[in-house]
DNA sequence: CTATATTCTTAACCCAAGTTAAGATCGTCA
DNA sequence: TGACGATCTTAACTTGGGTTAAGAATATAG
C-alpha cells in the first residue's frame, strides 16, 4: 500500500471520506519527515498545518515558567492526526512545542487548503467537525484523569490503554505526562510489584 | 429588554447570528425554571438540550465510585450556554450530573431542531462550530489548571477571573472544583493571609 | 432574638509526592 | 569489551494535602 493509500483508507475510517472527496485534497497533502527531536510546532509560532501520522511519535510539552521543567502534554502516534488544536484553528501564537521524539513521516496539509476543502464537500466539513470532537475528546479525557484519578491510577490506565506509547518512551518522559516526577514513578512501580 | 432580545443579542455576540438567522429559530426555543437542587441533566441521562443561561448558576458534577464524593467539574451561569457537550453531541448517556445551585432561568433548543438550523443556515453552523470550540478551550482550560498549576494557584485564578463564581458558591464546592478537599482550602487561605 | 442548620476553620496525625543527590543499570558505539 | 552517556532507582528529608472529628462562625427560620 502507498502512503496516499493509507492515508486515503485512515480517512475514510475516521470521518467516511470517499474517493472523490480524498481526490479533492490529493494535490495539497504533503510528505515530511522528522529526526529525534525535531519540532513539529514551536511555543509562539502559529501552526498553518494538520499532520497525519504514517510513522513516529510526537509529544507535546508545556515549559513551566517558574520551575523550567517540561511538562507533557499529549502523545501523538501513528496513524493519528498530530496538530496544535486550538492554535490552528484560532491562527493564534501556540503555547506549546511539539517535538518528534523518533524519525517520524507524516502528510500535511495547510489550513488554507483544509478550509477551502470545507466548502467544497460536506465530506469535509464533517471532517473538521470529526477534528474538533477528537480534540474535545483529549482535552476532557486529560482533565478527567487528572481530577479524578490518582497517579498511580493514571499509571495503570496509561499501560492498559497506550501500552504503544508506554513501551516506546522512556519512563522519565512518562512520569511527566502523569504529573509527577521521575522518583514517585519509581515509588510507584515498586509499590506495586507486591500486587 | 425581553428574554427573547437577550437571547437574540447575546447569539449575534457569541456567532454572529443575525436577525434572519435568529428569527429561524424562534419557534424553537423554550424557557424553563429551576429551583435550587433541581437537575438539567442526570448521570446516564442523554442530554438533548441546549440551554443559554438567563439567570443563576449550574454546576456539573461527577461522583467517584470509590469515595462517593462529589467532584465539581464545570460552573456556568448567567449569559453563558449549559450543556452537557459530550452527551450532547454523540447523543449518549453522561457521566455527569448538572445541577442548578439557584433559582435559575433558561431558554432552551432540542438538538433536532438544533441539527435542522445547521442545515438552514450558515450562522448556525457557525454557531455548531463554535459551541465546539468553547468546549474545547473549557475542557483545555481545566486540564492545563490540574497539570501546571498548584491548589494554591488554581485558587488565586478563580478569584481574578471568576470572581462571580467565588462570590456566589460555597467554599465547600470551590474546594471540590479545585481539586482538594474544604480543609486543605482553608489552610490555603490561612497562608495566603500572610502577603 | 433565639434555635437550628449550614458552612467554615482548626487540630492532630498520616501518607504520598517533591527535592536533591548518589549510585545502579542499561545501551551504544568505538 | 570497555567506556561513556542516558536512564532508572534509591535514600533521606521536606512539604502539603487527606482524613477525621471537634468546635467556631454565619445564615435562616420560627
Amino acid at each position: 500500500m502507498t502512503e496516499t493509500q493509507i492515508l486515503n483508507y485512515a480517512l475514510n475510517q475516521f470521518a467516511g471520506i470517499d474517493a472523490a472527496a480524498f481526490e479533492l485534497s490529493a494535490p495539497y497533502w504533503q510528505r515530511k519527515t522528522y529526526g529525534k527531536g525535531e519540532f513539529y510546532n514551536e511555543y509562539k509560532n502559529v501552526c498553518k498545518y494538520l499532520g497525519f501520522i504514517l510513522d513516529g511519535v510526537f509529544r507535546t510539552y508545556y515549559i513551566d515558567d517558574e520551575s523550567a521543567e517540561e511538562k507533557n502534554v499529549f502523545f501523538f502516534s501513528k496513524n493519528q492526526v498530530v496538530v496544535a488544536y486550538k492554535s490552528f484553528v484560532t491562527q493564534t501564537p501556540c503555547s506549546y512545542y511539539t517535538e518528534s521524539m523518533t524519525e517520524s513521516t507524516i502528510l500535511y496539509i495547510h489550513i488554507n487548503h483544509l478550509t477551502e476543502l470545507y466548502g467544497k464537500s460536506h465530506h469535509w466539513e464533517r471532517f473538521g467537525r470529526l477534528v474538533a470532537e477528537t480534540a474535545f475528546n483529549l482535552a476532557m479525557n486529560r482533565a478527567e484523569e487528572f481530577m479524578f484519578r490518582t497517579p498511580e491510577q493514571r499509571y495503570l490506565e496509561l499501560i492498559q490503554n497506550h501500552p504503544d506509547i508506554f513501551n516506546n518512551v522512556p519512563l522519565y518522559h512518562i512520569a511527566s505526562y502523569l504529573g509527577i516526577q521521575a522518583p514517585s514513578l519509581s515509588r510507584i512501580r515498586k509499590r506495586m510489584v507486591g500486587k
